[in-house]
DNA sequence: CCAGTTCTCTGACTAGTGTCAGCTAATGAT
DNA sequence: ATCATTAGCTGACACTAGTCAGAGAACTGG
């Protein structure tokens, strides 16, 4: 694991610093990928790199001088700024793009085929595991700006994929009081400080809760973020003083379904009439709570 | 394969450069991990850091300074300059091997017991392909210093392995004027500029050549080093106008033999009576060049 | 012994990375 | 209207990393 650390560091980290960064400083490169081709604020920025915002400003003079980057305050806020490539940055983008790509090259290219797929298979196979290991997840309030954002990715792909879309009006709604202390809660998974998934736990009666909003994002799912973001919501209904969790779900939600029935909820008949619902579960956190496997299988 | 570098450099990288470089800057941490317990010299240093000679200069008269490392001239050559760490700097380079085992640890806390199984095992997975594609072959002089020290290490395990030791003068020798062009040509195979493995050819009468000399060091052994290694004498071999190669080996040398069998060798009968041969092998490259598998099974 | 080479070191200099304190403008709460 | 807060910016500063030229000591081949 040390070894690993040092082997790859050394070699695709420094190495890639140096081809991306030819000619252009290191942080000047990050901050163009950051920024990306959808654009930014300068505000998520510096969350997302970690950087002091003096530091951050400067970068972004630089860029800007070099006809990178167009900055332009926020029409709601002007407080804040939004950061957005101009035509020559996004062709500077793809560029470090390709020059990334060579780099992947020449690094497999000494391998014979079957080791290159042998590589490529246990380098994704990194990536989901330390996607996984670095998503944190918090407590957050259910109104916050990055909160709605998700709850607007997850009703986007209910209206997707139920039979007929869905109208969050007709569904039993949940108030976001609802999902505050005392009467509940709402979490957010971040990875690299970027929302990729959410749910909430909503208290019902007196030791009765229910699971709502479970929310991943497709560029994750299928890692297990899934599970965690659920021991987490246990934990958080727990503390809430709640003893019994139910919740119902969509037919055309399988995955959650599965993830449901893996993690010790089952299935029951229907305790409410919410038009959505074709699969109702409970689990009962005393008796489960040593039972939940410690991964899926 | 893009994004996995970037996964891993900004997670594992950054990080660690902070755990490790929280009281000292990373150069220097660098430079105590690569004069290790066992000492180097400044040239050696030079060229696995990649260094500049001025800034390495620097780097160690800090550390000297720190009393971390004592530096004093070889007595055979007293240009070149012998570092070895201090009482002190062994310390410190145990601190930083505990510093990198406790981030390696917070890394890999928040996943299951199974999740952490995988990932390590993709994790060597990724850094023996890594090892194999980053490392160099290169023909070089056989009486280098490089060769000399690959030589020794070679005869040192013939010695352990062989039953009733190995004594090189009873063997056929092999003159270093045999292993150079236009007679034959030695090869030392590289990782991060460490010798790990070497191989010569030496030419025997005109168009039959010997495979002599093959070692690859145990830390990297059964990564498909002997494989490359092997190949890459064949090429020379057949620059030197060679087109069939005879070898004779150990029946202690298990892997070799099936390393030469995998790669297109007969087994003959005896062609010499070299007196720790017990197995003989041929190749016609003329034949075999197109058969070469392009990876072992 | 001499000339050229190797190895290391010193000094001068540069670019990049990062930190800190204080400032201004916009916004929100009272 | 006032005051605290938030977002971003500027200037000053420090340190790391790295480059380059040149000097001196030690060695090698003739």
């Amino acid at each position: 694991m040390r070894s690993f650390n040092r082997a790859v560091t050394l070699r695709v980290g420094i190495l890639t610093d140096r081809f991306l960064g030819r000619d252009r400083p290191l942080g000047e490169a990050r901050l163009i990928f950051e920024i990306g081709r959808q654009g930014s604020d300068v505000r998520e920025l510096r969350a997302r790199l970690e950087l002091d915002s003096g530091y951050l400003s400067r970068l972004l003079r630089s860029l800007e001088k070099q006809g990178l980057v167009a900055v332009a305050p926020l029409e709601s806020d002007r407080r804040i700024r939004q950061v957005r490539l101009t035509q020559d940055g996004e062709s500077e983008l793809a560029e470090l793009d390709r020059r990334g790509d060579q780099f992947a090259q020449a690094m497999l290219d000494p391998l014979s085929e079957p080791e290159r797929e042998r590589i490529v298979e246990a380098m994704s196979e990194v990536e989901r595991l330390l996607n996984l290991s670095f998503t944190r997840i918090t407590v957050e309030d259910p109104s916050g700006y990055e909160a709605k954002w998700c709850l607007a990715q997850y009703f986007a792909e209910l209206e997707e994929r139920f039979e007929g879309g869905f109208d969050a009006t007709k569904s039993i709604t949940a108030d976001s009081r609802d999902l505050r202390p005392p009467r509940g809660a709402f979490l957010i998974a971040r990875l690299d400080g970027r929302p990729i998934g959410c749910g909430a736990v909503k208290g019902l009666s007196p030791g009765v809760g229910s699971i709502k909003r479970m929310w991943v994002s497709a560029a994750v799912r299928g890692i297990g973020i899934g599970r965690r973001l659920l021991q987490e919501l246990e934990k958080e209904a727990a503390k809430l003083g709640l003893e019994l969790l139910r919740l119902e779900t969509n037919k055309s939600l399988v995955e959650a379904q599965a993830l449901y029935r893996r993690n010790g909820y089952q299935e029951v008949k229907a305790f409410n009439d919410d038009p959505y619902a074709d699969h109702w579960f409970e689990k009962n956190l005393e008796h489960h709570r040593a039972s939940t496997p410690s991964a899926s299988p």
